[in-house]
DNA sequence: GTTAGGG
DNA sequence: CCCTAAC
């Protein structure tokens, strides 16, 4: 059964390994990093320059002492969740002096576990820093080319949102979440985010509530004036299918602050933006939400589904994969930026080799989210005086659409009652996601597929694009007056981008930055078509949306859990629905591989003359029954005719990825079941290939001792 | 262009 | 999956 879903999903943020990977992934870094300095801007970055450049203008006062205690802490602005019903917030907001200095604290909260405030914080200090948000915003890039290239194929435009946190419970720990927004912009160009004008409070994140359930969803204002969840709730729906809005995350708040660099000030921070994210997360819906794919739209494919053909819809370069690798994923992307990268792990996944990347981001520690905390006792206050009561409304408009209509953010901007210009990002859009799972796969496997696609589209490297009055300003040197981003005007024309990094490397695929980035065409082609008993479960994500419920708290979650070699997340608190697919998925750690998303994503990297390598597409149980079943009937050595035979619909297999596939068959079968990895492969299916692969290797055999082949064919 | 096999 | 030798 196919079942295509768009799922508005959060991502709640990368876990980053402490150590470093192999060596080879060091070298990557290196010269990733390196690319990446110039040009590379991550999105807080972006945001962190955005609000900066909005609170150039003025000054927050009460902000600044808020912040002024709280940077003292430890020179860092924090972020703080407050809201238990775990509405995301980030704030912006403009900091003295440094240059260019982006710290970022992001404390999450609603985590079941109070006493593990989720929390992050980036800091964008000299030089090293710098890399580090380099790197992020290069993986950004990357993504966002996918995301292009999917909403290219959407008419529904779907853009998520997603606010790309980082944030770490555990203090090695990176977390990224990304809210996307489902809600549905004609075309892809469309993607408007929204705005909203509104004196209320930046903390709330109930508007985000984007799952039906409302109640589960608490206003998280911490505010005045409850921000209007009906607005978030739009932004997820889908146009176009209306289908129930996919899973929104709200995981609690961050608060991310920028600092302005161009405005020499006292050290304290001056203004406070807040960019409120609503992310939640809800497991539960996310089954109810799953549908047969009504949405067709761009993709022709889809069709394909009901023929059960297992299909990768999208044929990306860049996948990530496997949960084990996840942070190899993670940190290669970040490093390398290409292809390549992603899979310059693979000799540790298979190998089974797990090892621990260098973050990339610098961690910040730890804090309580207890309300008593200074910190964020300073955040609630500011946002509470930092808003205008004038505008009790919140004025949601979308706007522009973005070129890269890659993603679109919903946002809210709040007016200060001085000048400063208050914004509410509400979330990111990003564009849909298609997975393909066996019926088999569990639904642990499910969450990693998810989270693995989610993780390609973050990784992918996005900027933030301005739109305004559906022009993209593009003059990053103008102030918000000269804008006409100020407090005096309406804010209601103004928009926010996830675009493609494209900077780093423009391929055909990006072609200039407005242009998004189109997945291969073979990405829509139907895997491949046999009469296989076993369905495959197609998703199309077009949002991406908590797919761990539970693990909003936990940020990442089970897949962290289930990673083994991933540190452990201390953050986990998750509930114990979620632990037994965590052990489910420990169990079986590569086992969500075979089920693996494949995202679109592409962008050539810097690399034009070497192609990338594949990305990797682990065989499903039904492509490997179908390989079975040719190799049966024709034997080994006959590759290209089992291609034909079996695999002629799926272009991405070709007759040496059969071949060895068929080896690796072989030799799975050959060894104990507690040896296997990745999606269990039916002991019956493991018969069946010893059982044939010993009678072809008998008739090779046969034929060249006697020289003369009689050939019994059939099989068993 | 296919196969086979090592990496 | 990649690469390459061999056919």
């Amino acid at each position: 059964m196919v079942l295509q879903k768009r799922l508005d999903y959060s991502f709640y943020g990368y876990h980053v390994p402490t150590k470093r990977r192999a060596t080879r992934s060091a070298k990557r870094r290196a010269t990733f990093q390196r690319r990446l300095e110039d040009n590379q801007m991550c999105a807080f970055d972006l945001l962190a320059t955005i609000a900066d450049n909005l609170l150039q203008e003025k000054q927050n006062p009460t902000i600044s002492s808020d912040r002024s205690s709280e940077k003292d802490r430890d020179g860092f602005s924090k972020v703080e969740c407050q809201d238990a019903n775990k509405p995301f917030k980030t704030e912006l907001s403009d900091e003295a002096s440094c240059d260019r200095k982006c710290q970022h604290e992001f404390v999450r909260e609603g985590c079941p576990d109070a006493n593990k405030p989720f929390k992050a914080e980036l800091s964008d200090e000299g030089s090293s820093d710098r890399k580090c948000f380099s790197n992020i915003s290069s993986q950004l890039y990357n993504q966002n080319c996918c995301l292009k290239e999917l909403l290219q194929h959407e008419i529904d435009g779907h853009s998520c949102i997603a606010s790309i946190v980082t944030s770490s419970s555990c203090s090695e720990k990176i977390v990224a979440e990304r809210l996307v927004d489902g809600k549905g912009h004609n075309g892809v160009e469309n993607l408007a985010s929204k705005v909203e004008l509104g004196s209320s409070g930046c903390l709330e994140s109930s508007g985000c509530k984007l799952d039906g359930d409302v109640s589960k969803v608490k206003d998280g204002k911490v505010g005045k004036v409850p921000i209007d969840t009906g607005t978030g709730m739009c932004c997820f729906e889908d146009p176009l299918d209306e289908k129930p809005p996919a899973l929104i995350s709200s995981c609690g708040n961050a608060k991310m602050s920028g600092y302005d660099d161009s405005k020499p000030q006292s050290s304290l921070s001056k203004g406070c933006d807040n960019v409120l994210v609503d992310s939640r997360d809800d497991d539960e819906n996310f089954s109810g939400y799953a549908h047969p794919s009504t949405k067709i739209n761009s993709f022709k494919q889809i069709t394909c589904i009901d023929d059960r053909k297992i299909k990768k819809t999208l044929d990306s370069k860049y996948h990530k994969v496997s949960q084990e690798s996840k942070h190899d994923i993670l940190s290669n992307s970040v490093l390398d930026g290409n292809l390549k990268s992603v899979y310059s792990s693979r000799k540790n996944y298979y190998k089974s080799q797990r090892s621990q990347m260098c973050i990339p981001f610098k961690k910040r520690k730890l804090f309580n989210c207890s309300s008593s905390d200074t910190n964020s006792n300073g955040y609630i206050r500011s946002d509470d005086t930092c808003y205008s009561p004038k505008n009790d409304t919140n004025q949601s408009v979308s706007c522009s659409s973005s070129d890269h209509g890659t993603s679109s953010l919903g946002h809210s901007a709040l007016r200060s009652r001085d000048s400063h210009v208050k914004l509410r990002i509400k979330s990111f859009r990003v564009p849909e996601l298609f997975i393909e799972i066996p019926e088999t796969a569990t639904v642990g496997s499910l969450k990693r597929t998810v989270m693995e696609a989610v993780t390609a589209v973050l990784g992918g490297g996005l900027r933030v694009g301005v739109i305004l009055h559906g022009k993209k300003v593009r003059d990053d040197s103008k102030t918000l007056l000269q804008t006409g981003i100020s407090h005096d005007n309406h804010l209601d024309a103004l928009g926010f981008a996830l675009e493609p990094n494209c900077s780093q490397n423009r391929s055909s695929a990006c072609a200039t930055t407005d242009s998004l980035c189109v997945p291969g065409a073979d990405m829509h082609q139907p895997l491949i078509g046999y009469p296989s008993s076993r369905a495959a479960i197609h998703q199309r994500i077009q949002g991406f949306s908590n797919m761990l419920a539970e693990h909003q708290a936990t940020g990442l979650g089970n897949l962290v859990e289930s990673d083994h070699d991933s540190a452990p997340s201390p953050i986990n608190t998750s509930g114990e629905k979620n632990l037994t697919d965590s052990k489910e998925l420990i169990t079986v750690p590569e086992m969500g591989m075979e089920a693996l998303a494949v995202l679109p994503v592409h962008q050539k990297s810097k690399r034009t003359e070497i192609a990338p390598r594949r990305i990797r597409r682990p065989f499903s149980v039904a492509e490997v029954e179908a390989l079975v079943q040719a190799v049966e009937k024709l034997g080994t050595g006959r590759w290209r005719d089992v291609k034909l035979h079996a695999f002629d619909n799926a272009k991405h297999r070709t007759y040496v990825d059969l071949k060895d596939k068929w080896k690796t068959l072989v030799h799975t079968a050959r060894i104990s079941p507690q040896q296997r990895r990745g999606e269990p492969v039916p002991q019956e299916l493991l018969d069946r290939v010893l059982t044939a692969h010993a009678y072809w290797s008998q008739q090779q055999t046969k034929q060249q001792l006697k020289h003369h082949s009689t050939k019994p064919c059939l099989l068993l």
